[in-house]
RNA sequence: GCCCCCAUCGUCUAGUGGCCUAGGACACCGCCCUUUCAAGGCGGCGGCGCGGAUUCGAAUUCCGCUGGGGGCACCA
Protein backbone atom coordinates (compact mmCIF):
# COMPACT_ATOMS: atom_id res chain seq x y z
CA UNK A 1 0.00 0.00 0.00
CA UNK A 2 1.46 3.50 -0.77
CA UNK A 3 1.97 5.95 2.08
CA UNK A 4 0.05 8.74 2.15
CA UNK A 5 -0.07 11.50 4.63
CA UNK A 6 -1.52 15.25 4.94
CA UNK A 7 -0.42 18.61 5.87
CA UNK A 8 -3.74 20.23 6.83
CA UNK A 9 -3.20 23.47 7.92
CA UNK A 10 -6.29 26.01 8.81
CA UNK A 11 -5.48 28.94 6.79
CA UNK A 12 -5.86 31.82 9.66
CA UNK A 13 -2.49 33.28 9.39
CA UNK A 14 1.40 32.62 7.99
CA UNK A 15 2.89 29.29 8.10
CA UNK A 16 4.59 29.38 11.56
CA UNK A 17 7.56 27.52 12.31
CA UNK A 18 5.69 25.04 14.27
CA UNK A 19 3.42 24.10 11.29
CA UNK A 20 6.38 24.59 9.08
CA UNK A 21 8.04 21.85 11.11
CA UNK A 22 4.78 19.22 10.92
CA UNK A 23 4.83 20.38 6.98
CA UNK A 24 8.83 19.34 6.82
CA UNK A 25 8.22 16.24 8.49
CA UNK A 26 5.18 14.56 6.87
CA UNK A 27 7.30 15.70 3.21
CA UNK A 28 9.93 13.81 4.53
CA UNK A 29 7.96 11.07 5.58
CA UNK A 30 6.31 10.68 2.53
CA UNK A 31 9.57 11.12 0.14
CA UNK A 32 11.54 8.64 2.38
CA UNK A 33 9.11 6.35 2.36
CA UNK A 34 8.39 6.47 -1.65
CA UNK A 35 4.77 8.16 -0.29
CA UNK A 36 2.59 10.88 -1.20
CA UNK A 37 1.90 14.20 0.59
CA UNK A 38 -1.47 15.57 0.32
CA UNK A 39 -2.06 19.67 0.85
CA UNK A 40 -5.50 20.21 2.68
CA UNK A 41 -6.73 23.33 3.72
CA UNK A 42 -9.08 23.21 6.57
CA UNK A 43 -11.11 25.90 6.27
CA UNK A 44 -14.08 25.56 8.33
CA UNK A 45 -13.70 28.35 10.27
CA UNK A 46 -15.05 30.43 7.94
CA UNK A 47 -15.01 33.54 10.15
CA UNK A 48 -10.94 33.44 10.50
CA UNK A 49 -10.07 32.07 7.47
CA UNK A 50 -8.32 34.24 4.49
CA UNK A 51 -7.40 33.41 1.13
CA UNK A 52 -4.22 35.67 2.14
CA UNK A 53 -3.17 32.79 4.65
CA UNK A 54 -3.65 30.34 1.68
CA UNK A 55 -1.37 31.89 -0.08
CA UNK A 56 1.13 33.00 2.50
CA UNK A 57 1.05 29.27 3.21
CA UNK A 58 1.23 27.67 -0.53
CA UNK A 59 4.09 29.99 -0.67
CA UNK A 60 5.78 29.60 2.59
CA UNK A 61 5.89 25.68 1.44
CA UNK A 62 7.42 26.33 -1.71
CA UNK A 63 10.17 28.24 -0.61
CA UNK A 64 10.89 25.64 1.23
CA UNK A 65 11.06 23.31 -1.13
CA UNK A 66 8.06 21.17 0.29
CA UNK A 67 6.26 19.68 -2.56
CA UNK A 68 3.05 18.18 -2.86
CA UNK A 69 1.75 15.70 -5.24
CA UNK A 70 -2.34 16.71 -4.43
CA UNK A 71 -4.37 19.45 -3.43
CA UNK A 72 -5.00 22.04 -2.05
CA UNK A 73 -7.76 20.81 -1.17
CA UNK A 74 -10.09 22.79 0.47
CA UNK A 75 -12.83 21.78 3.25
CA UNK A 76 -15.74 24.40 2.18
CA UNK A 77 -15.83 22.57 -1.44
CA UNK A 78 -16.20 19.29 0.26
CA UNK A 79 -19.82 20.47 2.11
CA UNK A 80 -22.03 17.67 0.21
CA UNK A 81 -19.56 15.12 1.98
CA UNK A 82 -19.90 15.67 5.64
CA UNK A 83 -23.22 16.50 5.30
CA UNK A 84 -24.18 12.98 3.60
CA UNK A 85 -21.66 11.67 6.18
CA UNK A 86 -23.01 13.16 9.15
CA UNK A 87 -26.53 12.18 8.03
CA UNK A 88 -25.06 8.45 7.45
CA UNK A 89 -24.39 8.50 11.50
CA UNK A 90 -27.58 9.78 12.30
CA UNK A 91 -29.46 6.93 10.74
CA UNK A 92 -27.54 4.27 12.21
CA UNK A 93 -28.15 5.71 15.60
CA UNK A 94 -24.24 6.93 16.01
CA UNK A 95 -25.26 10.78 15.90
CA UNK A 96 -28.53 12.72 16.94
CA UNK A 97 -29.81 16.10 17.03
CA UNK A 98 -29.02 18.88 19.59
CA UNK A 99 -31.11 22.07 20.03
CA UNK A 100 -29.49 23.55 23.04
CA UNK A 101 -28.49 26.98 22.26
CA UNK A 102 -24.89 28.07 21.90
CA UNK A 103 -25.43 30.53 25.19
CA UNK A 104 -27.63 28.21 27.57
CA UNK A 105 -24.29 25.58 27.06
CA UNK A 106 -22.01 28.54 27.76
CA UNK A 107 -23.81 29.07 31.36
CA UNK A 108 -24.34 25.43 31.94
CA UNK A 109 -20.33 25.09 31.21
CA UNK A 110 -19.77 28.00 33.69
CA UNK A 111 -22.17 26.51 36.28
CA UNK A 112 -20.11 23.36 36.38
CA UNK A 113 -16.67 25.18 36.09
CA UNK A 114 -17.72 27.35 38.99
CA UNK A 115 -19.16 23.72 40.96
CA UNK A 116 -16.07 22.16 40.57
CA UNK A 117 -17.54 19.91 38.01
CA UNK A 118 -17.05 18.66 34.75
CA UNK A 119 -17.74 20.74 31.92
CA UNK A 120 -18.88 18.13 29.34
CA UNK A 121 -22.72 18.25 27.61
CA UNK A 122 -25.08 17.06 30.01
CA UNK A 123 -26.48 15.13 26.63
CA UNK A 124 -30.12 16.08 27.19
CA UNK A 125 -30.99 15.97 23.26
CA UNK A 126 -29.80 12.49 23.13
CA UNK A 127 -33.58 11.35 24.96
CA UNK A 128 -35.31 14.04 23.43
CA UNK A 129 -39.07 12.96 22.76
CA UNK A 130 -40.54 13.74 19.27
CA UNK A 131 -43.15 16.36 21.19
CA UNK A 132 -39.75 18.60 22.23
CA UNK A 133 -38.42 18.15 19.22
CA UNK A 134 -40.98 19.47 17.19
CA UNK A 135 -41.63 22.53 19.99
CA UNK A 136 -38.18 23.41 19.39
CA UNK A 137 -38.66 23.00 15.10
CA UNK A 138 -41.68 25.63 15.63
CA UNK A 139 -39.78 27.63 18.19
CA UNK A 140 -37.08 27.87 14.94
CA UNK A 141 -34.60 26.38 16.79
CA UNK A 142 -32.14 24.87 14.29
CA UNK A 143 -30.01 21.90 15.56
CA UNK A 144 -26.31 20.78 15.22
CA UNK A 145 -25.89 17.31 15.11
CA UNK A 146 -23.49 15.93 17.98
CA UNK A 147 -21.74 12.23 17.79
CA UNK A 148 -22.68 9.54 20.05
CA UNK A 149 -19.34 8.63 22.11
CA UNK A 150 -18.71 5.24 24.18
CA UNK A 151 -19.43 5.67 27.56
CA UNK A 152 -17.69 2.62 28.18
CA UNK A 153 -13.75 0.88 28.12
CA UNK A 154 -11.22 2.51 26.10
CA UNK A 155 -9.41 3.88 23.25
CA UNK A 156 -6.27 3.08 22.53
CA UNK A 157 -3.76 5.32 20.53
CA UNK A 158 -1.07 3.83 19.42
CA UNK A 159 1.43 6.55 18.77
CA UNK A 160 4.03 6.00 16.29
CA UNK A 161 5.92 8.47 18.25
CA UNK A 162 4.52 8.33 21.81
CA UNK A 163 3.88 4.52 22.24
CA UNK A 164 0.80 3.41 24.04
CA UNK A 165 -1.59 6.30 25.16
CA UNK A 166 -4.68 4.85 26.82
CA UNK A 167 -7.86 7.19 27.46
CA UNK A 168 -11.01 6.12 29.31
CA UNK A 169 -14.05 6.61 27.43
CA UNK A 170 -15.76 8.07 30.11
CA UNK A 171 -14.12 11.05 29.49
CA UNK A 172 -15.09 11.79 26.54
CA UNK A 173 -17.75 13.89 25.43
CA UNK A 174 -20.56 13.97 22.84
CA UNK A 175 -19.14 16.26 20.54
CA UNK A 176 -20.67 18.57 18.11
CA UNK A 177 -20.19 17.21 14.44
CA UNK A 178 -22.15 19.58 12.14
CA UNK A 179 -22.78 22.87 12.50
CA UNK A 180 -26.84 24.26 12.20
CA UNK A 181 -25.35 25.84 8.64
CA UNK A 182 -24.03 22.63 7.26
CA UNK A 183 -20.55 23.27 7.64
CA UNK A 184 -18.47 20.50 9.93
CA UNK A 185 -16.42 21.29 13.01
CA UNK A 186 -13.09 19.88 12.86
CA UNK A 187 -13.12 16.49 14.41
CA UNK A 188 -15.50 15.19 11.89
CA UNK A 189 -14.12 16.56 9.22
CA UNK A 190 -10.88 15.86 9.55
CA UNK A 191 -11.66 12.33 10.12
CA UNK A 192 -14.03 12.44 6.97
CA UNK A 193 -11.40 13.70 4.93
CA UNK A 194 -8.64 11.72 6.01
CA UNK A 195 -10.61 8.46 5.39
CA UNK A 196 -11.85 9.59 1.72
CA UNK A 197 -8.10 10.58 0.73
CA UNK A 198 -6.97 7.16 1.87
CA UNK A 199 -4.05 8.64 4.79
CA UNK A 200 -2.54 5.86 5.95
CA UNK A 201 -0.59 8.33 8.31
CA UNK A 202 -1.28 11.33 10.41
CA UNK A 203 1.65 13.22 11.59
CA UNK A 204 0.48 16.29 13.48
CA UNK A 205 1.31 18.12 16.49
CA UNK A 206 1.07 17.19 20.22
CA UNK A 207 -2.28 19.51 20.30
CA UNK A 208 -4.11 17.37 18.71
CA UNK A 209 -3.07 14.02 20.80
CA UNK A 210 -6.05 14.61 23.18
CA UNK A 211 -8.69 14.48 20.03
CA UNK A 212 -7.35 11.51 18.98
CA UNK A 213 -9.38 8.81 20.91
CA UNK A 214 -12.35 10.85 20.08
CA UNK A 215 -11.55 10.54 15.96
CA UNK A 216 -10.72 6.86 16.67
CA UNK A 217 -14.20 6.45 17.88
CA UNK A 218 -15.54 8.48 14.81
CA UNK A 219 -13.23 6.13 12.22
CA UNK A 220 -15.16 3.14 13.91
CA UNK A 221 -18.97 4.74 13.82
CA UNK A 222 -17.78 5.41 9.57
CA UNK A 223 -16.89 1.58 9.45
CA UNK A 224 -13.37 2.75 8.52
CA UNK A 225 -9.77 1.56 10.10
CA UNK A 226 -7.92 4.55 11.37
CA UNK A 227 -4.50 5.62 10.31
CA UNK A 228 -1.17 5.80 12.53
CA UNK A 229 -0.89 8.37 14.21
CA UNK A 230 2.28 9.94 14.94
CA UNK A 231 2.34 13.30 17.25
CA UNK A 232 4.80 15.76 17.02
CA UNK A 233 5.70 17.76 20.13
CA UNK A 234 5.59 21.36 20.73
CA UNK A 235 8.25 24.03 19.74
CA UNK A 236 9.02 26.65 22.74
CA UNK A 237 10.65 29.76 23.13
CA UNK A 238 13.70 30.68 24.69
CA UNK A 239 11.79 30.99 27.88
CA UNK A 240 10.23 27.79 27.29
CA UNK A 241 6.66 28.95 27.08
CA UNK A 242 5.00 27.73 23.70
CA UNK A 243 6.39 29.88 20.93
CA UNK A 244 4.56 32.56 19.87
CA UNK A 245 4.51 36.67 18.10
CA UNK A 246 5.94 37.51 21.48
CA UNK A 247 9.27 35.69 20.87
CA UNK A 248 9.24 38.26 17.54
CA UNK A 249 9.29 36.13 14.27
CA UNK A 250 7.68 32.90 14.16
CA UNK A 251 6.56 33.14 10.40
CA UNK A 252 8.71 31.25 7.77
CA UNK A 253 8.56 34.76 5.79
CA UNK A 254 9.79 36.83 8.19
CA UNK A 255 12.35 34.90 8.48
CA UNK A 256 12.89 34.77 4.24
CA UNK A 257 12.83 38.26 4.77
CA UNK A 258 15.43 39.02 6.82
CA UNK A 259 17.59 36.88 4.81
CA UNK A 260 17.82 33.38 5.89
CA UNK A 261 18.11 30.36 3.74
CA UNK A 262 15.62 28.08 2.85
CA UNK A 263 18.25 25.55 3.43
CA UNK A 264 18.81 26.87 7.00
CA UNK A 265 15.14 26.41 7.83
CA UNK A 266 14.47 22.74 6.31
CA UNK A 267 18.09 21.78 8.02
CA UNK A 268 16.69 23.59 11.70
CA UNK A 269 13.67 22.70 11.12
CA UNK A 270 14.46 18.59 10.66
CA UNK A 271 16.82 18.91 14.00
CA UNK A 272 13.93 20.77 16.03
CA UNK A 273 12.74 16.74 16.82
CA UNK A 274 14.79 14.18 15.14
CA UNK A 275 18.32 13.44 14.89
CA UNK A 276 20.13 10.77 12.80
CA UNK A 277 23.27 10.26 15.00
CA UNK A 278 25.42 11.36 18.02
CA UNK A 279 27.52 13.25 15.58
CA UNK A 280 25.64 14.78 12.48
CA UNK A 281 24.24 18.49 12.74
CA UNK A 282 24.44 19.59 8.81
CA UNK A 283 22.24 17.44 6.35
CA UNK A 284 21.08 18.54 2.80
CA UNK A 285 17.22 18.23 2.24
CA UNK A 286 18.58 15.20 -0.18
CA UNK A 287 19.96 13.53 3.34
CA UNK A 288 17.32 14.59 5.07
CA UNK A 289 14.94 12.48 2.75
CA UNK A 290 17.69 9.59 2.96
CA UNK A 291 17.57 9.05 6.26
CA UNK A 292 14.58 10.51 8.18
CA UNK A 293 12.65 7.91 10.41
CA UNK A 294 9.32 8.42 12.41
CA UNK A 295 11.30 6.40 15.09
CA UNK A 296 13.97 8.96 15.72
CA UNK A 297 11.59 11.64 16.52
CA UNK A 298 12.10 12.73 19.62
CA UNK A 299 8.88 13.25 22.55
CA UNK A 300 10.29 16.27 24.24
CA UNK A 301 9.23 18.89 23.50
CA UNK A 302 12.10 21.74 21.99
CA UNK A 303 13.26 25.14 22.45
CA UNK A 304 13.72 27.23 19.50
CA UNK A 305 17.21 28.56 19.78
CA UNK A 306 17.58 31.40 17.39
CA UNK A 307 21.77 31.69 17.86
CA UNK A 308 22.22 28.25 16.49
CA UNK A 309 19.95 29.24 13.55
CA UNK A 310 22.48 31.94 12.98
CA UNK A 311 25.36 29.94 13.09
CA UNK A 312 23.57 27.54 10.56
CA UNK A 313 22.60 30.40 8.55
CA UNK A 314 25.84 31.72 8.07
CA UNK A 315 27.43 28.29 6.96
CA UNK A 316 24.94 27.56 4.11
CA UNK A 317 25.66 31.29 3.24
CA UNK A 318 29.20 30.21 3.13
CA UNK A 319 28.65 27.20 1.27
CA UNK A 320 26.97 29.31 -2.12
CA UNK A 321 29.13 30.15 -4.65
CA UNK A 322 29.88 33.72 -4.83
CA UNK A 323 27.59 34.20 -8.41
CA UNK A 324 25.10 32.05 -6.60
CA UNK A 325 25.09 34.10 -3.32
CA UNK A 326 25.09 37.75 -5.27
CA UNK A 327 21.61 36.45 -7.19
CA UNK A 328 20.18 35.77 -3.31
CA UNK A 329 21.58 39.29 -2.19
CA UNK A 330 20.46 41.33 -5.09
CA UNK A 331 16.54 40.84 -3.68
CA UNK A 332 18.11 42.41 -0.79
CA UNK A 333 19.98 45.27 -2.17
CA UNK A 334 16.30 46.35 -4.37
CA UNK A 335 14.51 46.48 -0.95
CA UNK A 336 16.70 48.92 -0.14
CA UNK A 337 16.79 50.83 -2.85
CA UNK A 338 20.30 50.78 -3.12
CA UNK A 339 19.58 49.09 -6.84
CA UNK A 340 16.99 49.41 -9.39
CA UNK A 341 14.81 46.86 -10.42
CA UNK A 342 15.57 46.03 -14.09
CA UNK A 343 18.78 44.11 -16.54
CA UNK A 344 21.72 44.02 -14.01
CA UNK A 345 24.79 44.92 -16.94
CA UNK A 346 27.40 42.78 -16.91
CA UNK A 347 29.98 45.47 -15.11
CA UNK A 348 27.52 45.95 -12.24
CA UNK A 349 27.03 42.63 -11.91
CA UNK A 350 30.93 42.11 -11.62
CA UNK A 351 30.91 44.47 -8.78
CA UNK A 352 28.15 43.02 -6.90
CA UNK A 353 29.84 39.44 -7.27
CA UNK A 354 32.80 40.99 -5.69
CA UNK A 355 30.71 42.73 -3.13
CA UNK A 356 29.57 39.07 -2.57
CA UNK A 357 32.77 37.80 -2.34
CA UNK A 358 33.73 40.21 0.51
CA UNK A 359 31.21 39.63 2.43
CA UNK A 360 30.34 35.80 2.53
CA UNK A 361 32.40 35.49 5.91
CA UNK A 362 30.73 38.02 7.56
CA UNK A 363 27.13 37.44 7.05
CA UNK A 364 24.58 35.60 8.96
CA UNK A 365 21.13 36.96 7.47
CA UNK A 366 21.19 37.67 3.54
CA UNK A 367 19.88 41.18 4.79
CA UNK A 368 22.79 42.20 6.74
CA UNK A 369 24.31 43.25 3.20
CA UNK A 370 22.78 46.12 3.17
CA UNK A 371 24.36 47.92 6.32
CA UNK A 372 27.44 46.15 5.15
CA UNK A 373 27.96 47.42 1.58
CA UNK A 374 25.66 50.66 1.32
CA UNK A 375 28.66 53.06 1.13
CA UNK A 376 29.23 51.24 -2.27
CA UNK A 377 26.06 52.22 -3.50
CA UNK A 378 26.08 55.97 -1.83
CA UNK A 379 28.08 58.47 0.03
CA UNK A 380 29.12 58.19 3.15
CA UNK A 381 26.82 58.23 6.14
CA UNK A 382 30.41 59.04 8.69
CA UNK A 383 29.27 57.41 11.73
CA UNK A 384 29.91 60.35 14.85
CA UNK A 385 31.13 57.94 16.98
CA UNK A 386 33.52 56.68 14.35
CA UNK A 387 35.03 60.01 13.33
CA UNK A 388 35.71 60.45 17.18
CA UNK A 389 37.71 57.60 17.73
CA UNK A 390 39.37 57.02 14.67
CA UNK A 391 39.61 60.39 12.42
CA UNK A 392 40.48 62.89 15.82
CA UNK A 393 42.74 60.49 16.50
CA UNK A 394 46.67 62.10 16.49
CA UNK A 395 48.22 60.93 13.27
CA UNK A 396 45.06 60.53 11.10
CA UNK A 397 45.12 63.57 8.98
CA UNK A 398 48.72 63.19 8.50
CA UNK A 399 47.84 59.46 7.21
CA UNK A 400 45.01 60.87 4.78
CA UNK A 401 46.99 63.23 3.90
CA UNK A 402 49.62 60.75 2.56
CA UNK A 403 47.36 58.15 1.45
CA UNK A 404 45.48 60.30 -0.97
CA UNK A 405 48.73 62.00 -2.41
CA UNK A 406 49.49 58.18 -2.98
CA UNK A 407 46.79 56.71 -4.17
CA UNK A 408 46.01 59.17 -7.00
CA UNK A 409 49.06 57.99 -8.43
CA UNK A 410 48.21 54.22 -8.46
CA UNK A 411 46.88 53.44 -11.95
CA UNK A 412 46.78 49.59 -11.44
CA UNK A 413 43.77 49.64 -8.82
CA UNK A 414 43.49 46.40 -7.84
CA UNK A 415 43.18 45.04 -4.16
CA UNK A 416 47.13 43.35 -4.39
CA UNK A 417 48.43 46.30 -5.56
CA UNK A 418 46.48 48.68 -2.96
CA UNK A 419 47.81 46.58 -0.53
CA UNK A 420 51.74 46.68 -1.18
CA UNK A 421 50.78 50.36 -1.80
CA UNK A 422 49.59 51.13 1.72
CA UNK A 423 51.69 49.50 3.83
CA UNK A 424 54.78 50.91 2.39
CA UNK A 425 53.28 54.16 3.41
CA UNK A 426 52.49 52.76 6.85
CA UNK A 427 56.03 51.79 6.80
CA UNK A 428 57.67 55.20 5.63
CA UNK A 429 55.15 57.08 8.01
CA UNK A 430 56.72 54.97 10.79
CA UNK A 431 52.96 53.40 11.84
CA UNK A 432 51.67 50.33 12.57
CA UNK A 433 49.37 49.53 9.73
CA UNK A 434 46.19 49.86 11.71
CA UNK A 435 47.02 53.39 12.31
CA UNK A 436 46.78 54.04 8.39
CA UNK A 437 44.15 51.44 8.04
CA UNK A 438 41.59 52.27 10.24
CA UNK A 439 41.43 56.35 9.24
CA UNK A 440 41.15 55.26 5.64
CA UNK A 441 38.63 52.51 6.44
CA UNK A 442 36.57 55.29 8.32
CA UNK A 443 36.87 57.99 5.58
CA UNK A 444 35.61 55.64 2.84
CA UNK A 445 32.65 53.77 4.70
CA UNK A 446 31.80 56.02 7.34
CA UNK A 447 32.85 53.29 10.03
CA UNK A 448 35.06 51.46 11.90
CA UNK A 449 33.85 48.29 10.64
CA UNK A 450 33.82 46.76 7.08
CA UNK A 451 34.77 44.54 4.56
CA UNK A 452 38.56 44.07 4.35
CA UNK A 453 39.99 47.53 3.27
CA UNK A 454 42.43 46.79 -0.26
CA UNK A 455 39.02 45.14 -1.67
CA UNK A 456 36.67 47.53 -0.39
CA UNK A 457 39.06 50.18 -2.34
CA UNK A 458 39.12 48.14 -5.15
CA UNK A 459 35.21 47.73 -5.74
CA UNK A 460 34.77 51.54 -4.83
CA UNK A 461 37.00 52.58 -7.31
CA UNK A 462 39.92 55.50 -7.44
CA UNK A 463 37.82 58.07 -7.96
CA UNK A 464 35.71 57.94 -5.20
CA UNK A 465 38.45 56.51 -3.06
CA UNK A 466 40.22 59.02 -3.27
CA UNK A 467 37.43 61.70 -3.40
CA UNK A 468 36.41 60.40 0.17
CA UNK A 469 39.89 60.14 1.49
CA UNK A 470 40.65 64.01 1.18
CA UNK A 471 37.12 64.69 2.49
CA UNK A 472 37.83 62.98 5.53
CA UNK A 473 40.90 64.59 6.02
CA UNK A 474 38.97 67.73 6.30
CA UNK A 475 36.77 65.92 9.22
CA UNK A 476 39.91 64.69 11.08
C1' G B 1 -11.35 20.73 38.62
C1' C B 2 -10.67 16.41 35.25
C1' C B 3 -7.82 13.86 31.26
C1' C B 4 -3.29 13.42 28.56
C1' C B 5 1.92 14.31 27.17
C1' C B 6 6.97 15.53 28.55
C1' A B 7 11.74 15.62 31.76
C1' U B 8 20.32 14.26 29.68
C1' C B 9 25.16 20.38 29.52
C1' G B 10 22.21 27.44 28.95
C1' U B 11 19.96 25.36 23.92
C1' C B 12 19.26 21.19 20.07
C1' U B 13 20.40 16.31 20.93
C1' A B 14 23.22 10.90 21.11
C1' G B 15 22.25 7.29 24.63
C1' U B 16 17.09 1.70 24.75
C1' G B 17 20.99 -2.21 31.92
C1' G B 18 27.50 -2.84 31.81
C1' C B 19 30.97 0.11 25.59
C1' C B 20 29.25 6.44 29.99
C1' U B 21 35.29 8.82 34.28
C1' A B 22 27.68 10.48 29.56
C1' G B 23 29.34 11.70 22.99
C1' G B 24 28.39 15.77 19.19
C1' A B 25 26.60 20.70 17.66
C1' C B 26 25.29 25.90 18.99
C1' A B 27 26.24 29.48 22.72
C1' C B 28 30.00 31.00 26.30
C1' C B 29 35.42 31.52 27.89
C1' G B 30 40.78 31.32 26.54
C1' C B 31 44.67 30.99 22.89
C1' C B 32 46.29 31.19 17.66
C1' C B 33 45.59 33.71 12.87
C1' U B 34 44.62 38.97 11.62
C1' U B 35 44.22 46.00 8.57
C1' U B 36 38.46 46.40 11.36
C1' C B 37 34.64 42.88 11.70
C1' A B 38 34.06 38.11 10.61
C1' A B 39 35.45 33.29 9.15
C1' G B 40 38.89 29.45 10.51
C1' G B 41 42.19 26.35 13.91
C1' C B 42 43.20 24.58 18.91
C1' G B 43 41.72 24.14 23.96
C1' G B 44 38.27 24.80 28.07
C1' C B 45 33.69 25.38 31.05
C1' G B 46 29.19 22.73 31.44
C1' G B 47 24.27 18.01 32.18
C1' C B 48 21.34 12.65 33.57
C1' G B 49 15.06 17.35 38.30
C1' C B 50 14.08 14.84 43.35
C1' G B 51 12.87 10.38 46.30
C1' G B 52 12.09 5.34 46.49
C1' A B 53 12.17 0.27 44.17
C1' U B 54 14.21 -3.74 40.83
C1' U B 55 19.30 -5.46 39.72
C1' C B 56 25.83 -7.87 40.81
C1' G B 57 25.22 -3.17 38.02
C1' A B 58 20.75 2.09 36.15
C1' A B 59 20.85 8.28 32.32
C1' U B 60 18.61 3.78 30.55
C1' U B 61 13.14 -0.45 33.96
C1' C B 62 8.99 0.45 37.72
C1' C B 63 6.38 3.71 41.39
C1' G B 64 5.73 8.43 43.66
C1' C B 65 6.86 13.64 43.80
C1' U B 66 8.14 18.11 41.60
C1' G B 67 8.33 21.03 37.40
C1' G B 68 6.91 22.25 32.30
C1' G B 69 3.28 21.70 28.39
C1' G B 70 -1.35 20.28 25.88
C1' G B 71 -6.64 19.42 25.98
C1' C B 72 -11.69 19.60 28.10
C1' A B 73 -15.64 25.20 22.12
C1' C B 74 -21.22 25.48 17.13
C1' C B 75 -11.45 27.06 16.91
C1' A B 76 -8.54 24.08 14.36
Amino acid sequence: MTIRVRFAPSPTGYLHVGGARTALYNWLFARHEGGELILRIEDTDRARSTEDAIRAIIDSMTWLGLDCDEGPYRQMDRLDLYAAKATGLVETGRAYLCYCEPEELEARRRAAAAAGGSPRYYRRCRALTPAEEADYIAGGRRPTTRFISRDEGETIVDDLIRGRVVFDNAELDDLIIMRPDGIPTYNFAAVVDDIEMGMTHVIRGEDHLPNTPRQMQIYEALGAEPPAFAHLSMILGADKAPLSKRHGATSIEAFRDVGYLPETMVNFLALLGWAWDDKTTLFSPADLKDRFSLDKVTRSPAVFDTAKLDWMNGHYIRQLTVAELAQRLIPFWRGAGLLPDGEIAAAELRRLEAMAAVCRERLVKLGEIVALTDFFFKDVDYDPAAVDKVLHKEGAAAALEAAAAKLAQIDDWTHDVLDTALRALADELGQKPGKVFQPIRVAISGRTVSPPLFESLEILGKETSVDRIKKARELA
